[in-house]
DNA sequence: CTGAAAGCGCTAACAG
DNA sequence: CTGTTAGCGCTTTCAG
C-alpha cells in the first residue's frame, strides 16, 4: 500500500506538502494540489488511520457500549447514533458488554485503548455510585438511561417514572382496580423505579397493591410467560397486568392464550418499550413508548461535542415517554357478553396447566 | 497515558524488554519481568493500540459489512460473529453499508483502510460478478449469502434454493394448487433464485403459476402488506401465498386481518426466514427456517483463519435450510365449516378496501 | 536473556 | 506557499 512518501515523490513535492492537501487542502496552491491529487490516484493512496491516530492522539472515532447486540431495544438506537457520527465524518465502533459492571467496565477500558474521542455507555448492572465514578473518571463519557446529578449534561434517557405513572394511571382509569405487575430483574435500576413509582401511583389512587400480585422476570419474553404462570397459580384475582417490558408482556400473552385466557376480554395487558412487535402481535399491545431513536440522536450529538466537534447543544436529555393505546387494555366491564370478571371464579379458572407450553424461536 | 518507555524506566529496564514481556513473556528472565509488570501496574499501564498497528501492520481486528442495522435478520449474525472473533481475542468491527454495490464497496475500503486482517461482508445488491471481482482483489474477504464458484471456500451461504423448494413442495403437498407468491426485490440474487426455484417446482408439479399471482415486494414489512392488497385486488382466487420473508408476511397477515380475510382458514401463509417473531404472530408462521447463528459462526471461522489464527477449518459452507410447521398454512378442505374456497365468490370477497390501514411500528 | 537503534506512516512546529 | 525535522509508542533485528 502505497505511502505519503510514494506519493510525495510521484509529485515532486515533499510529505509535508502531500499531509497537507490531506489535512488542509486550502493552504496549499491550487496547482500543486492537483498534481499531488493525480498521484495520490494514481497509487490510489489511502492515507493508514493508525499513523495518524498516533501521530495526533485523536482517532475520530466514537465507542459505544451496550450490553446485549441482540437485543431488540438496542438495535435502532445503534443505528441512529451511527447516523449521527456518521454526518459528523466519525466513526462508531460498538463493543458489547453484558450487564455485569465490570463487563462494562472492560468495554470501556478497550475503547479507550483505542483511544475513542468519545464513550456512550449503557450502564447494564453497574449501580449508581459506579455510574458516577465512571462519569468523573471519564470526562469523555456519556450515559444512557441512568441519571446522576452531578453529571446531568452528560446523562440522556427517558422519564421513566413518568412513563410508568401514565401506564399505571391508565390502568386505574380504565376501572381496574387490581392490578398486576411483572417486574424486570431486581438489580436493575430502573426496574427498581419503575416498581416503587407503580407502587406510588396505586396508593395515591387508594389502591393497595397484594404482594401475591408482584412477580418478578428479567425483561426478556420467557420470563414473561413464567412470571405470568406464576401470577395464575396465586389464586388471587385480577383484573390487568402491568408488564415492565413489551418482550415480557408478548410472553405473557403467549402464556395466557394457551391458558384459554383471552386478552384483553378477561385480562387487560399493559407492555413497556413499545418495540416494533408491539403492534405486529395479537392483540396489538397498548404500552409506553419510549423515543429510543431520539435518544440515540442526542446521545451521539453530546458525545460529539465532548469529542470536540461544533454541534449544536441538545434542547433537553430527559425524554417524555407517550402512552401508546392500542388493543391490548381494555376499561372494565367492557367486554362483550355476560362474563364481566366478578372475581369469584377468577381463582379456579386460572390455574396455570400443568405442562406450560413455550414459545420457539425466543431468545 | 503511560507509555513503555516510563514502565522501562521505573523497572530499570529497555523499552525492548518491555516490548518482550508483552508480546513474549516467556523469553524474559522470570526476575525481570515480575518487576516489569509490577511497574505496568503501578501506570495502570494500556499498550496504544495505534502503535502496535503502525509497527505490525495488523490490527487483529476482523470487519464486517452489513447492508443494515435495523434488520433484525442481521442481528443475531453479528452477535455470534462477534462472539466467535472474541474467542480469539480479536476485535469486530461493523460498518454499516446499505444495499448499493458502491455502498458495500465504500465500507470494503474502510475496514481495509484500518488493515483489518479480515472482512466478512454482505454483498447487498452486487451482481455476482461485482462479487466475484470483490473476492478477486480482496484475498481477505468472505463473502455471505452469495455463491461465486471459483472462490467457493469463501462463500458461505444456506440453501436458497432447496430451501424455496421445500416450502413450494410443503403447500402443493398441502393440496394447494392455486398459490400466490410475494417477491423480494429485483435487483436480489437470492430472490431471483426463490422466484426461479418456486416457478420451476410448481411447473414440475404441474401447476402452471398465473402471472397475476406473483406480487413484488422488497423483504420488508409494509411491501407485504401492499403486495397482499395487490394480490387481492386482482381478483384471481390462490389459497396460498408464499412469502419470500418473514416481514412481507406478517405484513400481508396484518392486511389479511384488516380485510377480514382469516388465516389459515381462509388463505394459507407461507414464510420464509424463521425470525424470531415468527412464532410471536398469530398464527404462528410456518415458514423455512435459516440457521443464521450457524452461518455467523462459520463465516466469522473462515475469517478469522484468513487473518491467520489457527482455526479449526468448517465441515461446509452450504447450510441446509429447515421446514418450521407451525399454524400458518393449513391442508386445503381441513378448514371447519363449509365454507372450503371453491374460487366463486372469491374474487368478489377479497377486494381490498378502500383505505389501507398501515401497520405502525414498521420500519 | 537484554539493550541499542532503526523504522512503521503521518503530523506539526519551525524555517525559509 | 513549501520543505526539514523531530517526534507519536511500539516492534524488531542485530549485537552483546
Amino acid at each position: 500500500m502505497a505511502t505519503i512518501k510514494d506519493v510525495a515523490r510521484q509529485a515532486g513535492v515533499s510529505i509535508a506538502t502531500v499531509s497537507r492537501v490531506l489535512n488542509e487542502p486550502n493552504k496549499v496552491r491550487e496547482r500543486t494540489r492537483l498534481r499531488v491529487e493525480q498521484a495520490m490516484r494514481a497509487f490510489s493512496f489511502q492515507r493508514n488511520v493508525f499513523a495518524t491516530a498516533l501521530a495526533t492522539n485523536r482517532s475520530e472515532t466514537i465507542g459505544l457500549v451496550v450490553p446485549r447486540l441482540t437485543d431488540v431495544f438496542f438495535v435502532p438506537m445503534i443505528n441512529q447514533i451511527g447516523n449521527a457520527v456518521d454526518a459528523r465524518h466519525s466513526y462508531l465502533i460498538v463493543t458489547c458488554s453484558d450487564y455485569a459492571a465490570q463487563d462494562v467496565e472492560r468495554c470501556v477500558r478497550f475503547l479507550q485503548q483505542r483511544r475513542c474521542d468519545a464513550l456512550i455507555v449503557f450502564p447494564g448492572a453497574m449501580t449508581d455510585t459506579q455510574v458516577a465514578a465512571l462519569l468523573a473518571e471519564n470526562p469523555n463519557v456519556v450515559v444512557i438511561h441512568r441519571f446522576v446529578p452531578q453529571y446531568a449534561s452528560r446523562c440522556v434517557l427517558v422519564d421513566n417514572r413518568l412513563g410508568t405513572r401514565m401506564a399505571t394511571r391508565y390502568l386505574i382509569d380504565c376501572g381496574h382496580r387490581d392490578i398486576a405487575v411483572i417486574t424486570g430483574p431486581s438489580y436493575n435500576q430502573e426496574n427498581a423505579e419503575r416498581l416503587a413509582t407503580f407502587l406510588e401511583t396505586m396508593t395515591e389512587a387508594g389502591l393497595p397493591v397484594d404482594p401475591r400480585l408482584v412477580a418478578q422476570g428479567d425483561f426478556l419474553l420467557e420470563s414473561g410467560e413464567q412470571a405470568m404462570s406464576a401470577l395464575l397459580a396465586t389464586g388471587r384475582r385480577f383484573s390487568a397486568v402491568f408488564c415492565f417490558s413489551d418482550r415480557m408482556a408478548v410472553g405473557a400473552l403467549s402464556y395466557l392464550r394457551s391458558a384459554g385466557v383471552s386478552v384483553p376480554e378477561d385480562i387487560s395487558l399493559m407492555g413497556f418499550d413499545d418495540m416494533d412487535y408491539a403492534s405486529l402481535v395479537f392483540p396489538r399491545l397498548t404500552t409506553i413508548h419510549q423515543d429510543i431513536d431520539e435518544l440515540g440522536r442526542i446521545a451521539a450529538e453530546i458525545a460529539l461535542s465532548l469529542a470536540g466537534h461544533e454541534v449544536p447543544a441538545p434542547a433537553k436529555t430527559l425524554l417524555p415517554p407517550r402512552l401508546v393505546v392500542r388493543e391490548s387494555v381494555l376499561p372494565i366491564g367492557t367486554r362483550g357478553g355476560a362474563r364481566v370478571s366478578d372475581g369469584r371464579e377468577a381463582g379456579a379458572r386460572w390455574i396455570a396447566p400443568a405442562s406450560m407450553p413455550r414459545v420457539e424461536g425466543s431468545e
